[in-house]
DNA sequence: TCGACCAACTTGTTATAACAAGTAAAAGTT
DNA sequence: AACTTTTACTTGTTATAACAAGTTGGTCGA
């Protein structure tokens, strides 16, 4: 009957019990000293199972702490509502949206978003940045802008938001083409983020057209998978205007 | 300097030679005995280092038999035109979507489902399926739908998707509220879905409502987030036509 | 009282060792 | 040839051991 391992069947009790309440949100777990003796278990099976517990995210480590319950309620960001809005969206549900410029700089842009930029000049200007909700890291956004637009207002766009600086200088984004995946947080994204190696983060990545379909900007928020989700309507088109084929998304493929 | 363990630093190699293709997607990497002679390391920090592979999803181990390069593509499930139609949308980009029946039964539906659907008599029937693309495991999906539906088109349902059913029966869903968030295998999923403990997992958990915006049915689809990611498309409401481009604060109450 | 230091925790890293279990191909048997 | 067994390889599990490194609180000295 055993023929699950022994830190399984350990992290699968130990699951239970935050699951009950036994051990609260936020609550210290016995040291890995205490389990072993415990369960009379070796330290490297002890390890095992507290790993198998940071890895389904219910459970974070501290060096010289201890291991804790994770207590983190998830933001759910609403894509229905015209998306230049994140900041008003978020202070609605009372979360103070602030960010710090990393990088802004004019680069030549990759293959992929010259294309969908249509750039004809090859540059663009690349701006990445770490949000903070409640003074806590939540994202990383990548964003590639229009090199007019972005020599343009480059002062402002390292302070504010980039959807209000746009519509304030009336430049309005009037649809985005998105697509919502998830991947891993390598090294690098790991250390942005405070995630263990790992973790599963959300890639909301978009493009933003302004009038005649004109592509202004493109890139990519990386949140962290257990602090936002994504929430979307969807209704079914006018019967008769959506015949044929429609544009189908290029097959993404992961390039992680 | 070396403030990186060891194993990061290994696991940081081996990604970049698998990145630039070294090491090829579905190819063998060096057995865990070869890995100790070439970084003079032990066994268990070059399985650390392996481990930091397979929690990233860059490689897949298989006992008996090695450690291999994640070769697959995500497949883009697009949210945008309705979603009635995951069977025609992947059909389009050639990919063969069948289901496995795990449960169809008849049970007291938990608080949360009750409401969203307006339950009258607290009972609904929960189907469980598992979901292939090309023969291999996708996703888990878990419906709960009417009882009088259920009842109703039961045999059907066990043989074919749900939203094609109940159009055949001339029930159209008009809309869909949904949320997309990540989890992360439990023990349970992992066995379904065929992936490590603590995989990250695409849930997309809706509701889906016929006219008169009456509540149908309500589940979730939990997919391989390596497999599967999400495509929309977000237009900016039917702004009153004039070109004016002032006008932005729109306090647009979506409350999700 | 205040600061520096130290001792006693904690988790993190790494080594060596042994056996279990799954795979596959070679070797032996029918 | 077809089947079974053996063998050699793979990853999986688990134990013991030692030291590194971060945290905390108490002791000691100024």
């Amino acid at each position: 009957m055993s023929s699950v391992p022994l830190h399984v069947s350990i992290s699968e009790k130990l699951r239970h019990q935050i699951d009950s309440g036994f051990y609260a949100p936020g609550e210290k777990l016995p040291s890995e000293h205490q389990m072993m003796a415990t369960f009379g278990v070796s330290r490297i099976t002890v390890r095992q199972a507290i790993a198998n517990l940071v890895s389904q995210g219910l459970a974070q480590s501290q060096q010289g702490k201890g291991v804790f319950v994770t207590a983190e309620r998830k933001v759910a960001y609403s894509l229905s509502s015209p998306l230049v809005l994140l900041e008003a969206d978020l202070a609605q549900k009372g979360i103070e949206l602030t960010f710090e410029n990393l990088t802004f700089r004019k680069v030549r842009a990759p293959e992929l978003v010259q294309t969908v930029l249509n750039l004809t000049e090859k540059t663009a200007y690349y701006q990445k940045k770490l949000l903070y909700m409640n003074g806590s890291v939540g994202a990383v956004d990548i964003t590639y802008i229009l090199p007019t637009l972005g020599k343009q207002f480059g002062p402002q766009l390292k302070k504010q938001m980039t959807f209000p600086t746009l519509e304030q200088h009336g430049i309005s984004i009037e649809h985005i083409e998105a697509t919502i995946e998830c991947t891993h947080a390598d090294y690098e994204m790991s250390n942005h983020l405070e995630v263990p190696l790992g973790q599963p983060l959300i890639v909301y990545r978009y493009t933003a057209y302004t009038r005649h379909e004109k592509p202004v900007l493109h890139g990519e928020t990386i949140s962290r998978a257990d602090r936002f989700c994504y929430s979307l309507t969807i209704r079914k088109p006018s019967e008769e205007e959506s015949t044929g084929e429609k544009e189908i998304g290029k097959p993404q493929d992961g390039d992680a």
